[in-house]
RNA sequence: GCCUUGGUGGUGGAAUUGGUAGACACGCGGGACUUAAAAUCCCGUGGGCAGCAAUGUCCGUGCGGGUUCAAGUCCCGCCCGAGGUACCA
């Protein structure tokens, strides 16, 4: 009986399959523990060795608290929306749903080859209509609320009604899209459609003409975490800046409370540093500026501008505007007209990479000027695309000598610079540093520069010329795509004014079509269904997974998202295991959706992710050959200077250790059949490079051949034994027999030379539980800090030691094999059985270590001198330190390193070192 | 540019947080078993110098300084890689 890892591995599923070993339910008598995984988009290509990665670790954490005693949930699922699906779709024909669930059965399937402990009766899929019911639901709730920023929360629309009826909006400090005021008299002579477009300002789920990243190649709106680089995520298509009237959530009302919150969570420094800039909260002031009489009317604006240097104020020697700012109209003068309109039609012209790309000073002049406040100087308006209109207010004050922006576009045009810190030069480049002496700037003269903005920031609130304003660069998602393979609204418009579905009719399933493309006038996909009286826009892919943790807790509710009974058992994720590029999206549309049911008193937690930890990437590591150009040679990688050669992508799996299978390879394409090979020490050695995994460079290792090579329990050692978790690395099968031994010896403690199982039932030696109780000690440190590479060493170790005992006593290897169940659950069962026990592995309990059996009597003291190690002294472990150092220095060795002389100092660290001092 | 990380043998990586650098594994070299191979086991393996040898000795954690009895670990100044972000006022 070898280790047949296959016949165990088959045997161990089906007795958990058949036992529901995994299966959970509420049960008030144990603490609970929520283990999740980001789940995964069922993609055509199959799951690759990377994905495996966090799954794993996770499993080993849940697989751990269990044996701990915790009643853990880790369920699994599908983020089943998405566009790969509906590209094919278009280029097949092909309904995303068939390719989708064809996909997810392709998942499951290799899932299950590597023993995760997951309740697989909770699965969800996005896709689904009883799942997606309740995206559509927290929709409707969205749609019916408001933030309120005193009450820090979000209400029903119907209370913002009663009070627009009573006093209108002028007291209410609430989120909105734009600022408008109006009367309880106001408000009551609107029309239907004016009151629903006034409360369309407030809602959360909004529809309102936004600046949107349109993808022509797409044919859709996608959200700022989805471009990267001016090109879509997805397909890496150009994408560009268009207007168009589009669903939004408000996420930008939670921005505060998004920052807060990350200082109550368990999550690394840099993710949290990530969720910080990107909310980018920024202190400063709105200052409004009077536009100069000679070219404005009375009724003109004034001009407010966002700035966190109000310091500078008195360098102020110019005005900017974003070229689609509101305030262009009213300053642009007719004689500058023609020029002004030219500018903003060429700015509007190119795309965000094209902006991107070249960084040209590009401006206008409007013709008119505006009144700095502090110095009651006139100073001219500008338009130039370097100012934002989605941030701040779309207009800024420019300080040339203290913003390097600013600097450029003053340089540019010949503005002046006035500098205003004491000893600063600015005839090269602007002073952008937040330390100094003020100077040229009236009152604030010698203040330091944090003084200055402090006070500048008190006169402008004090003479009302603006007030103190705090920015953050998060803005409201977009959340409509022109796609067919979404959740749909649950929306229907009359006289083209939105309005819910009843909650009722949900879920408003997602129509036929007989193509999915854009109809011929331009419509998204829906606007081809027969009947369809609903929005034809679909949600985007993170509708769906922004509550999945929650449903997971009770997924078959048909009443609820969440039972409130399920939702205060279970409450929120302790151990969140995810990649780092959600960082800036799912994770902040997770934690905002939450909130906002948190708000709305659904559920109980008001961060769902207690702890985060993020796995590292797995690339591709791929493999060379080198052609002999013109020929069917190959030359081995050592030789390749002497030759003219044509470096080839060879597929990984036909190279072991850099060494190609050249049999295998003249297999493996029909050109191949006759190739030569120019060998080095009888070998052909392959070249490599770390590169991206995929299917072109054919570096792509599929799990499922690593598991019927080695097995499930040696893929998910190996996985673990890589590396750091959060670590990114690529993957390599260099040392993946290393950990195939390792089980194979465990495997042998328990069998004899025949190969039959045998245990000793005699009582372990000392040595022996010595050896046991540290491994169980370290294991468990490991565990609990994530460490499996070195848990996975320490396991080694113990059998290497315990080998060398010849150690098979019952005792010592029932405590192991629990001990190892988490990283190898199939070989640790099957041993489990044939220990004797009539109950699953995965229900023991977690073995306790003895510190009474790790006290050593004496130990072995390094001795320094001048803090380089000499040599090594044993001592008892009670001996003090005065006791030491006498020994030390009566030790014969000693006398060579003190060279004579009276020792200066002696330091002796209990338990560490002794260093002598000379 | 800014933020976050990381830099240790031929390779992946350890190092109880300031206390024996290189655990564990791969690879490589040597040996045992075998007709042979596979499998398995044992020994060696950072570099230099000295020695038949046990061993001794110096140098070594990206680079340059510093603090300390003692630095891979702390401080200051650089260099390089990875990830995020960027006219955010």
């Amino acid at each position: 009986m070898e280790y047949n890892f296959l016949r165990i591995e088959e045997k161990c599923r089906k007795l958990w399959e058949e036992n529901g070993v995994y299966k959970v339910e509420i049960d008030p008598d144990k603490p609970k523990y929520y283990v999740l995984d980001m789940f995964p988009y069922p993609s055509g290509a199959g799951l690759h060795v990377g994905h495996p990665l966090g799954y794993i670790a996770s499993d080993i954490y849940s697989r751990y608290k269990r044996l701990k005693g915790f009643n853990v949930l880790h369920p699994m699922g599908y983020d089943a929306f998405g566009l790969p699906a509906e590209q094919y779709a278009i280029q097949t024909g092909q309904h995303p749903e068939i390719t989708t669930r064809q996909n997810i059965a392709r998942y499951r399937e290799q899932l299950d080859k590597l023993g995760f402990s997951f309740d697989w009766s909770r699965e969800v899929r996005t896709c689904d209509p009883e799942y997606y019911k309740w995206t559509q639901w927290a929709f409707l709730q969205m749609f019916d609320s408001y933030y309120c920023y005193d009450a820090r929360q979000a209400r029903p629309i119907a209370e913002l009604i009663e009070v627009f009826e009573a006093e209108g909006n002028a007291r209410l400090n609430i989120a909105c899209t734009e600022e408008i005021s109006f009367t309880a008299d106001e408000w009551k002579s609107k029309s239907e459609i004016e009151r629903q477009e006034t409360l369309m300002n407030y809602r959360i789920a909004y529809l309102a003409d936004t600046m949107v990243n349109w993808c022509p190649a797409l044919g859709t709106v996608l959200a700022n975490d989805e471009v990267k680089d001016g090109l879509s995520e997805r397909g890496g298509y150009p994408v560009e800046q268009r207007k168009m009237r589009q669903w939004c959530l408000r996420v930008s009302a939670y921005a505060e409370r998004l920052l807060k919150g990350l200082d109550e969570i368990d999550w690394t420094d840099a993710l949290k540093e990530t969720q910080r800039n990107w909310i980018g909260r920024s202190e400063g002031a709105e200052i409004y500026f009077k536009q100069a009489k000679k070219n404005a009317s009375e009724e003109n604006a004034d001009i407010v501008v966002f700035t966190t240097r109000a310091d500078t104020i008195f360098g102020a020697t110019f005005m900017v505007l974003a070229p689609e700012s509101e305030y262009v109209d009213q300053t642009v003068t007719t004689d500058r007209k023609a020029e002004v309109e030219a500018y903003i039609d060429a700015t509007k012209r190119r795309t965000e990479r094209e902006r991107i790309a070249d960084r040209k000073v590009t401006g206008v002049f409007t013709g008119s000027y505006a009144i700095n406040p502090f110095t009651d100087t006139e100073i001219p308006i500008w338009i130039s695309d370097y100012v934002l209109a989605g941030y701040g207010t779309g207009a800024i004050m420019a300080v040339p000598a203290h913003d390097s922006r600013d600097y450029a576009f003053a340089k540019h045009f010949d503005l002046p610079i006035v500098p205003l810190i004491e000893g600063c030069d600015v005839s090269e480049e602007s002073f952008d540093a937040k330390e100094g002496i003020m100077v040229n700037s009236g009152f604030l003269n010698g203040l330091t520069v944090p003084q200055a903005i402090a006070k500048a920031k008190e006169y402008v609130a004090e003479k009302e010329i603006g007030r103190i304003k705090v920015n953050y660069r998060l803005r409201d998602a977009i959340f409509s795509r022109q796609r067919y393979w979404g959740e749909p609204f649950p929306i229907y418009y009359k006289d083209e004014m939105p309005y819910p579905v009843a909650l009722n009719d949900l879920p408003i399933e997602l129509p036929e079509v007989d193509k999915f493309l854009p109809t011929e006038t331009g419509e998204p996909p829906l606007g081809r269904a027969k009947n369809w009286k609903y929005e034809l826009n679909t949600m985007p892919g993170f509708a769906g997974s922004s509550a999945y943790y929650l449903r997971y807790m009770d997924p078959h509710n048909s009443n609820e998202l969440v039972s409130s009974e399920a939702n205060k058992y279970w409450r929120d994720v302790d151990l969140y295991v995810g990649g780092t590029e959600h960082a800036t999206g799912h994770l902040i549309y997770s934690r905002f959706w939450n909130k906002f049911l948190y708000d709305l008193g659904k559920v109980v937690c008001d961060e769902p992710f207690r702890k985060l930890v993020n796995q590292g990437m797995i690339q591709g590591r791929s493999n060379f050959v080198y052609r002999v150009k013109g020929t069917n040679t190959f030359v081995s990688h050592g030789l390749i200077d002497k030759y003219d050669t044509t470096e080839i992508h060879v597929d990984v799996n036909i190279v072991h250790n850099d060494v190609l299978d050249v049999k295998q390879f003249r297999n493996w394409r029909p050109e191949y059949e006759t190739a030569e090979f120019i060998l080095e020490d009888g070998e052909y050695k392959c070249g490599w490079a770390v590169e991206k995994m995929s299917k072109s460079m054919h570096n792509v290792v599929n799990p499922d051949d690593i598991v019927v090579t080695y097995g499930a329990d040696t893929l998910r050692l190996y996985e673990m034994f890589l590396g750091p978790l959060e670590q990114s690395k690529p993957w390599d099968t260099k040392g993946i027999d290393g950990v195939h031994r390792f089980l194979r010896k465990f495997w042998r403690l328990f069998h004899n030379d025949e190969h039959e199982f045998y245990v000793s039932d005699e009582e372990a030696s000392p040595l022996e539980l010595k050896i046991l109780h540290k491994t169980i000690k370290k294991v468990e440190a490991d565990i609990e800090s994530f460490s499996f590479n070195t848990a996975v060493s320490a396991f080694m170790i113990c059998v290497n030691e315990l080998g060398e005992q010849k150690c098979n006593k019952r005792a010592i290897l029932q405590e192991l094999t629990v001990l190892l169940s988490p990283f190898a659950p199939h070989i640790a069962e099957e041993l489990w059985g044939l220990l004797g026990s009539d109950t699953s592995v995965v229900t023991a309990e977690f073995p306790k270590y003895d510190p009474a059996l790790l006290v050593e009597n004496s130990f072995e003291y390094p001795v320094s001198f001048n803090g380089k190690m000499r040599f090594k002294m044993e001592f008892p472990m009670d001996a003090d330190s005065a006791s030491i150092e006498k020994a030390v220095l009566a030790n014969p060795q000693s006398k060579k390193y003190t060279e004579g002389k009276d020792p200066k100092k002696i330091i002796v660290v209990k338990g560490k070192i002794v260093n002598v001092v000379i």
